[in-house]
RNA sequence: GGUCUGGUAGUUCAGCUGGUUAGAAUACCUGCCUGUCACGCAGGGGGUCGCGGGUUCGAGUCCCGUCCAGACCGCCA
């Protein structure tokens, strides 16, 4: 036996009990006459003693020797400390130790295990397992579990059935690139890792499962971020027989569940905006909506004023940043250089101070007087000590311009509160959005997404006003979820298809097994599916994915732990009848 | 594919306009310490300044190239 209790286990009603503990010696403090060390586990940290009064000395040797990380067992007594630490679940107990092992030793790790550790994300990576048991990590990781749990218990209660689908599939065009995999029975020939098990989930609608849900991993060779992975984990979700408005309410029932389960927050109904209000007044179709600040449109105050710099745009618009007139010339300077970055690429931005006083001081005072100046502060809802800050250009650049200047001066301003939750529908998104570069239509959410049945007739003559059954699940400013009501019928996937630029044998050798499935009685059906990781992360009140992932990947794809990837040894490549070409540079 | 930032002790970092023996903290080692829990005190060891080239009397510092890491843009139906 290596334990009998957990190193999170004793307390005071311990006292006098002869325990065994086992894990790994998280620190020494060597005070000469007594040795304490701190015993940890999953569970906790628990303070062994030793002491020249009570304790054998060639224990203490043994004792005094143990580097840190080291993995020992002991059997000892429960004793109650004379000095007491109540940051410490454990702090009221100690363990005078009469019998230790050392059942492996650890070198010096890289960095220190601690919750403030000196370790950068690269160290910590390469030796992850060590990381994790550092409480951040750790506490990440069972935080991950515990919501995986709520989700499962959530859906199985209301029906929905875990169904697995396969990894190994078949490319396609529409999308993210696709992770290949070569076939070696199949000379040539490739699967591709799944970026949603998408196909699959109708086809189990097909095949009648009614509500299926999984919680699976997704893949996109893409570009990464910091909340951005290769392989990600999606609650993926399908319902038959539903309208959108069914999705929404199990969904917005299945959030609520989890806020209250951990957070108890008693849940409110979700409000629900249309795209296109997102997009106008918050410049995003992911708005955080835990602060305002929300766009108010000027042309009409602006225009036509003298001031050339807006009179050629098409869009002017501006915010009200609460409390901010008092800011100096430097710091909105500051900004102005923030949005005028390449990343950004504004060409500048207006401001106006609402001086408590009621006067008002802007950039633009030659060409507005006090009165106008007064009406984009009545406009904006600006009070006195406000500063309205305000963008002009082409229309969507602006609007995303604004919004990455809103979130980062929230995040400036810590009006992004991390404990606090604000859940949002986002409706009524276009079913096709334009390539800017070539004008081919893309589907906005994905090629299955049913229009609405009223605007079925304008696929053909106007497919840009069509608008889709898809909906948006938004926590926070994050995109947390995304789903739609499929198309069902073949008739109508076809032409879809056809719309999005695939010939009849493109379709037919892509979907042509979903389109047939489509001819044997397809029931209505739709879904969504959420970022599981990011749901986590925001939960629990973070931005970064990475802690909530056991073994992450960085930021070029990497697993610097195991060295992945890595080049194929030549018999390999042999076998799968692979040559590796140098790239054309 | 692009823009920006960084790479100096095991680790996290400082090192100004180029100048003598490259520092701090922490970790590690040794000794001391009668109740520690970020223990304390004294001492010690530890460096190819990412790599390659250049400028210079002299380069951690300046220039060019390259590799690696990070943030962002493109991309992510």
């Amino acid at each position: 036996m290596y334990r009998s209790h957990h190193c999170g286990a004793l307390r005071n009603t311990h006292i006098g009990a002869t325990v065994q503990l086992s894990g790994w010696v998280a620190k020494t403090r060597d005070k000469g006459f007594v040795l304490w060390l701190d015993l940890r586990d999953r569970y906790g940290t628990t303070q062994l003693v030793l002491d020249e009064e009570r304790s054998e000395k060639s224990l203490m040797e043994i004792a005094r020797s143990i580097g840190r990380e080291s993995v020992i067992q002991i059997t000892g007594t429960v004793l109650e400390r004379e000095a007491k630490n109540p940051h410490l679940e454990t702090g009221d107990i100690e363990i005078l130790v009469a019998a230790l092992q050392i059942l492996n030793s650890a070198q010096t790790p890289p960095f220190t295990i601690e919750d403030d550790t000196d370790g950068g994300e690269d160290l910590r990576m390469k030796y992850r397992y060590l990381d994790i048991r550092r409480n951040p990590v750790k506490n990440s990781l069972l935080f991950r579990s515990k919501v995986g749990l709520l989700v499962r218990n959530y859906l199985a209660k209301n029906e929905f059935i875990e169904v697995e689908t396969p990894y190994l599939i078949k490319s396609t065009p529409e999308g993210a690139r696709d992770f290949v995999v070569p076939s070696r029975m199949n000379e040539g020939q490739f699967y591709a890792l799944p970026q949603s098990p998408q196909t699959f989930k109708q086809l189990l609608m097909v095949g009648g499962m009614d509500k299926y849900f999984q919680i699976v991993k997704c893949f996109r060779d893409e570009d990464l971020r910091a909340d951005r992975q290769p392989e990600f984990t999606q609650i993926d979700c399908e319902l038959s027989f539903v309208h959108q408005q069914d999705i929404m309410a199990c969904f917005e029932g299945m959030l609520s569940h989890l806020l209250k389960e951990i957070h108890g927050i008693i849940p409110v109904p979700f409000p629900v905006m249309r795209y296109e209000d997102a997009m106008k007044t918050y410049g995003n179709d992911k708005p955080d909506i835990r602060f305002g600040m929300t766009f108010t449109e000027l042309n009409a105050q602006a225009q036509n004023k003298g001031f050339t710099v807006f009179d050629a745009q098409e869009l002017v618009v501006g915010i009200a940043v609460p409390g901010a007139a008092n800011w100096s010339r430097k710091q909105i300077d500051k900004w102005i250089d923030w949005v005028k970055r390449p990343q950004i690429g504004a060409n500048g931005l207006v401001w106006v101070k609402c001086n408590e006083d009621g006067t008002f001081k802007s950039s633009v005072d030659k060409f507005f007087d006090a009165q106008a100046l007064a009406s984009w502060a009545t406009s904006c809802e600006a009070k006195a000590g406000d500063l309205i800050l305000v963008m002009a250009g082409e229309t969507n650049k602006t609007r995303t311009q604004l919004s990455a200047l809103r979130m980062a001066l929230a995040e400036t301003l810590e009006l992004r509160k991390p404990n606090e939750f604000a859940p949002l529908w986002v409706v009524d998104f276009p079913l096709f959005e334009k390539d800017h570069e070539t004008g081919a239509l893309h589907a906005m959410h994905h090629p299955f997404t049913a229009p609405k049945p009223e605007h079925l007739s304008l696929l053909e003559s106007d497919p840009k006003a069509v608008v889709a059954q898809a909906y948006d699940l938004v926590l926070n400013g994050n995109e947390i979820g995304g789903g739609s009501i499929r198309i069902h019928d073949r008739g109508t996937q076809e032409k879809m298809l056809s719309l999005l630029g695939f010939s009849d044998e493109e379709a037919k050798a892509q979907f042509g097994f979903l389109m047939d499935a489509f001819t044997y009685g397809a029931p209505p059906h739709g879904g969504i599916a959420l970022g599981f990781d990011r749901l986590v992360a925001i939960l629990d009140g973070k931005e970064t994915i990475r802690d909530y992932i056991a073994f992450p990947k960085n930021n070029s794809g990497r697993d610097v732990m195991i060295d992945a990837p890595a080049p194929l040894a030549a018999d390999q490549l042999d076998e799968l009848a692979l040559s590796l070409k140098p790239k054309a540079t």
